[in-house]
RNA sequence: CGGGGUGUGGCGCAGAUGGCUAGCGCGCUUGGUUUGGGACCAAGAGGCCCUGGGUUCAAAUCCCAGCACCCCGACCA
């Protein structure tokens, strides 16, 4: 491909509003474009790397067996009604009406359309095990569309769904898938690690996340490198002692009466809840001023952590500092109070907590974080120190991004969705389901997050969108001969690749060719001429040799 | 859904106490000179100043409403 004929140019600058380094660099270097927050064009380059990573997943799921397949994206709304989602996943539905004023949704998943269908060809349990996948667009209404191509409204997934005669035979396939996905990370060339996944619908015995390591993650992770396992530092905190009834509900903030003494053993007697009800807050004196951190009642700031979260020294606020800010000690809270607050990860998923009211005997009943309060950041603040399940070592804190999740539906839809085989007593048995999913389109993002630089993407090898960039320097005609005669050549070698033919500066050029970060770079210019060779500079590293023209071929 | 910010050629921005023909840089077109890390000269093209309503002799600029985008939270198979 000639760069001049490229659909889609570099820019000097990204776009102010692009939030994230994927989201920068990809529509600086013309790989994507965006329509509308999280709702993104593939541009030639784009396509190229989203098709890489496609292929590699497609040849992992191959090889486990699963059978690529198309479902449609437009659902008729009742088989969401069926199974009750209709419902729960409201908020994020995409909807519209049909002839006849008939309803439809925008496929957010497909578990509603792959289990009648599975249920329409399986009748025996010759029929099972079997797993079906494709790789299709998802449409979901996200509350808050960010990080680029990482969380979008309308994105791409490969979703694979398995059906099995027993519990024991999805065990057995969900391990398989699980290395699979493992597979498919490593060849993309990240650094994967599987988590045990959050509660959620589907109680979280029965799920796993693949945590990908970045800078720019989203989530802590804690991670184990030996095992490559991986924990959510949210999870790990909260799941120490699952407190929280998942059933409970924001009740109204009010405020009450509360004689009572200023120890946290005092005050939940009083007001007879453990004490992991109580909104804990304590006031620590930085350089700049005052923070406010908020834990659950059961557990202990770390100084030592917040000093190497802060990178300072901290102490507690003396009580002239206290009266100076209007504090009542055992009295405080983060709700009418003008300090900032960090919080511990503990108290985020604790309903309805009892906290002081900044007033003398004053209590606030039913805060909850978000709604009353707000809190800066949420960061792990106790001493508690994690370790590996598997061997037993000190996990380490990584920051990650999720690419990947994989469940054991169970019988949930089967059931729903009348899934069910004839044994081999001839008796009627229900289905048993697993489904497994990686965004690819996110997968491509993720990649980006985890490998550039200053100037640029560095594209693993096997994602690239071309093998080769071809570069040419000076405006000389014998540049230009020489260099398309290479160009022919590579083509005819099955490279694939990139050719900068343009009459531009060097800067320009050279700057555009790190930007675009495709692995290999080639340079034709006087100089390379005057001495039969091309210059071969790696994406990846400093140096750069000069190769007789025969070579270049091991080089790529 | 709460709090904050921003909307001006394709991109990045200036103009805001209402007032002349709405500017600048990048990019684009034409011609010329250049070419090893974002070159230079000259001549051009390109704008419902987010939308709707209002105030006014006069609105990019003031007022009201709405929409979009970004950030911090809430939410997140």
């Amino acid at each position: 491909m000639k760069y001049s004929q490229l659909f889609g140019k570099t820019k000097l600058e990204a776009p102010a509003d692009a939030d994230s380094v994927n989201a920068k660099l990809l529509t600086q270097a013309g790989f994507v474009d965006r329509l509308i927050a999280g709702v993104y064009t593939f541009l030639p380059l784009g396509l190229r790397v989203l098709k890489k990573i496609n292929e590699i997943i497609r040849e992992e799921m191959n090889a486990v067996g699963g059978q690529e397949i198309a479902m449609p994206s437009l659902h008729p709304r009742e088989i969401w009604q069926q199974t009750g989602r209709d419902k729960t996943m409201d908020p994020i539905l995409y909807r519209t009406k049909g002839a006849g004023d008939r309803d439809f949704v925008f496929g957010p998943s497909h578990e509603e359309i792959v289990t009648p269908l599975a249920a329409k060809y399986v009748q025996s349990y010759k029929d099972l095990p079997v797993a079906l996948y494709q790789i299709q667009t998802k449409f979901r209404n996200e509350p808050r569309a960010k990080s680029g191509i990482l969380r979008g409204r309308e994105f791409g997934m490969k979703d694979m769904y398995s059906f099995h005669t027993d519990d024991a035979d999805l065990d057995k396939y969900y391990e398989v898938v699980k290395t699979a996905y493992l597979k498919v990370f490593t060849r993309c060339g990240l650094d994967a690690y599987v988590s045990e996944a959050s509660g959620g619908a589907f109680t979280d015995k029965y799920s796993h996340e693949f945590a990908v390591r970045t800078q720019a993650g989203e989530d802590t992770m804690l991670l184990c490198e030996k095992c490559k396992y991986a924990q959510n530092i949210e999870i790990a905190e909260a799941k120490f002692d699952d407190l929280q009834p998942a059933d409970e509900e924001e009740a109204p903030l009010k405020k009450v009466n509360a004689p009572r003494g200023i120890t946290i053993p005092e005050n939940a007697a009083f007001h007879k809840v453990p004490e992991w009800k109580i909104l804990k807050t304590v006031v620590y004196k930085l350089k700049g001023g005052f923070l406010g951190v908020c834990i659950r009642g059961d557990l202990k700031v770390s100084q030592k952590r917040l000093e190497s979260i802060l990178k300072e020294k901290v102490r507690v606020a003396t009580k002239e500092e206290f009266v100076e800010n209007g504090l009542i000690m055992g009295f405080i809270s983060p709700i009418g109070i003008n300090i900032p607050f960090i919080a511990d990860h503990s108290i985020k998923h604790i309903k309805n907590f009892v906290t002081g009211a900044n007033e003398l005997n004053e209590d606030y009943l039913n805060a909850n974080v978000g709604r009353d309060f707000v809190v800066r950041e949420f960061m792990h603040l106790t001493d508690l120190e994690l370790v590996c399940p598997k061997c037993g070592n000190k996990l380490s804190e990584e920051k990650a991004v999720e690419a990947g999740n994989i469940f054991k539906l169970g019988t949930k839809y089967s059931k729903d969705c009348n899934l069910y085989f004839t044994d081999k007593e001839g008796k009627k048995q229900i289905v048993t389901m697993g489904c497994y999913g990686i965004g690819n389109t996110r997968l491509l993002g993720t990649i980006v997050e985890a490998c550039h630089d200053e100037h640029g993407i560095i594209w693993p090898k096997a994602v690239a969108p071309f093998a080769a960039h071809l570069v040419t320097l000076g405006g000389d005609e014998k540049v230009q001969e020489e260099a398309q005669k290479l160009y022919d050549y590579l083509r005819e070698n099955d490279i694939d690749v990139l050719f900068d033919d343009r009459d531009e500066s060097t800067g320009k050029k050279l700057n555009d060719a790190d930007l675009i970060g495709i692995p290999v770079r080639l340079i034709i210019s006087k100089k390379t001429i005057e001495k039969k060779c091309v210059e071969v500079k790696r994406r990846d590293s400093k140096e750069a040799d000069l190769v007789p023209v025969n070579d270049v071929l091991k080089f790529i």
